[in-house]
RNA sequence: GGACGGGUGGGUGAGUGGCUAAAACCAGCAGACUGUAAAUCUGCCGCUCCUUGCGGGCUACGAAGGUUCGAAUCCUUCCCCGUCCA
């Protein structure tokens, strides 16, 4: 990349669940030439549609659409395996001098892909059952005192109760032979040869409450239940990573008869809003936001996002194409 | 009219003389998180004051009185709600 052959664009969109990143991305894209990558770990998987609020094909307006669908529901979706599918990705939108518009619901992928990951090894699921069992035959706090044997620091920064990290982090120093800490203090590998804009969706609370509600009940009402009834139908195994994300659960216990429909929106939204909090917590320490006040399907807020982009240096209807002018 | 049961913090709901500003759960708020991330985990959560301390003050368990060193917890009356009997 030189002075005459500037960096091309990516723009990353974040926000919470419901926010409206879907709209936005579209609608940046249909201005800029873009395409959208999807940057969020349920919408990879095929078959689980409408609980996972994948923009449908109406709403892609013709407007290509990455990373989604590519997974088997049998598959489990990794932060590091995002971002090597991810990178593909981009590389296919240069040659193409498209500019990617990423659409970022799972804020550790986004980080995954452009701050990078530390070189480590990955996850070992007969280390991982050993792990798990012998904590189940010892006292509470047993894989605490396995880490903070292995390395204090890392001990240090994971709750004894957060049995998830600490297997995590057992099983790196394990495998890697050396303190966690010390592997991410090696460094990440960061993404180049791209200038990054983020833009942020950030609603008022109680509007995004509102919208959340309102999508429960209408994929509830649109086909949520059927999907199910035919995920389950086509012998896929009720343990599938994918039947774990939001509402799945409660769909099957609806089809089971064990929940009311009432109840399992109710809990469905309660879920929701949790996540989209998990989110907003997230997503407000990503440095370098700038931040929308509002939802991205809003004309006015579009509006501001398009301002924005053109003052940063993206050109309508050019889009990844300025380079090499 | 009578007989029971019940009225607890934003909600559900424990608590039946001091360890109770009151369990638990929900809601709410805030946060952590480098390979399960729609996951996993943590903190706060009546009001208020400051010298921020396992600190002080105030208010609080339907209402009003009372018993007691001390009451959400016991007594009296009243007001509501539910069920049953008339």
């Amino acid at each position: 990349m030189n002075q005459k052959n500037p960096q091309p664009f990516l723009v990353a969109i974040v926000g919470p669940t419901a926010s409206g990143k879907s709209a936005l991305g579209v609608w940046v894209a249909e201005r800029f030439s873009g395409e959208v990558v999807a940057c969020d770990s349920t919408q990879l998987y095929r078959g689980f549609d409408v609980g996972t609020a994948k923009p449908r094909v109406e709403e892609r307006r013709g407007i290509a659409h990455h990373l989604i669908d590519v997974l088997d529901p049998n598959d489990g979706a990794t932060a590091g395996g995002y971002r090597d599918v991810a990178l593909a990705v981009l590389e296919d939108l240069r040659q193409r001098e498209r500019l990617p518009v990423l659409t970022v619901g799972t804020g550790l992928y986004l980080r995954a892909l452009i701050e990078g990951l530390a070189e480590i090894p990955q996850r070992s699921e007969e280390l991982r059952v050993r792990l798990r069992a012998s904590a189940e035959e010892q006292p509470p706090g047993h894989l605490h005192n396995i880490l903070r044997r292995l390395d204090p620091e890392a001990a240090a920064k994971i709750a004894s109760a957060d049995e998830q990290k600490l297997i995590r982090a057992i099983e790196v120093c394990l495998l890697a032979r050396k303190p966690i800490s010390e592997v991410h203090r090696a460094g990440r590998k960061p993404l180049e040869g791209w200038r990054v804009l983020r833009i942020g969706l950030m609603p008022p609370r109680e509007e995004l409450y509102e919208r959340i509600h309102a999508r429960t009940a209408s994929m509830l009402g649109h086909g949520w239940m059927k999907e199910v009834q035919d995920l389950l139908k086509s012998g896929l195994s009720e343990n599938a990573k994918p039947f774990d994300f939001i509402g799945y659960r409660e769909v099957r216990a609806v089809l089971r008869n064990e929940l009311s429909l009432d109840q399992a929106r109710e809990a469905i939204q309660q879920a929701t809003r949790r996540y989209a909090k998990r989110q907003v917590t997230w997503f407000r320490k990503e440095a370098g936001v700038k931040w929308f006040l509002g939802l991205g399907d809003d004309p006015e807020l579009q509006a501001g996002v398009l301002d924005f982009l053109q003052t940063q240096g993206l050109e309508a209807g050019r889009g990844a194409r300025k380079r090499g002018v």
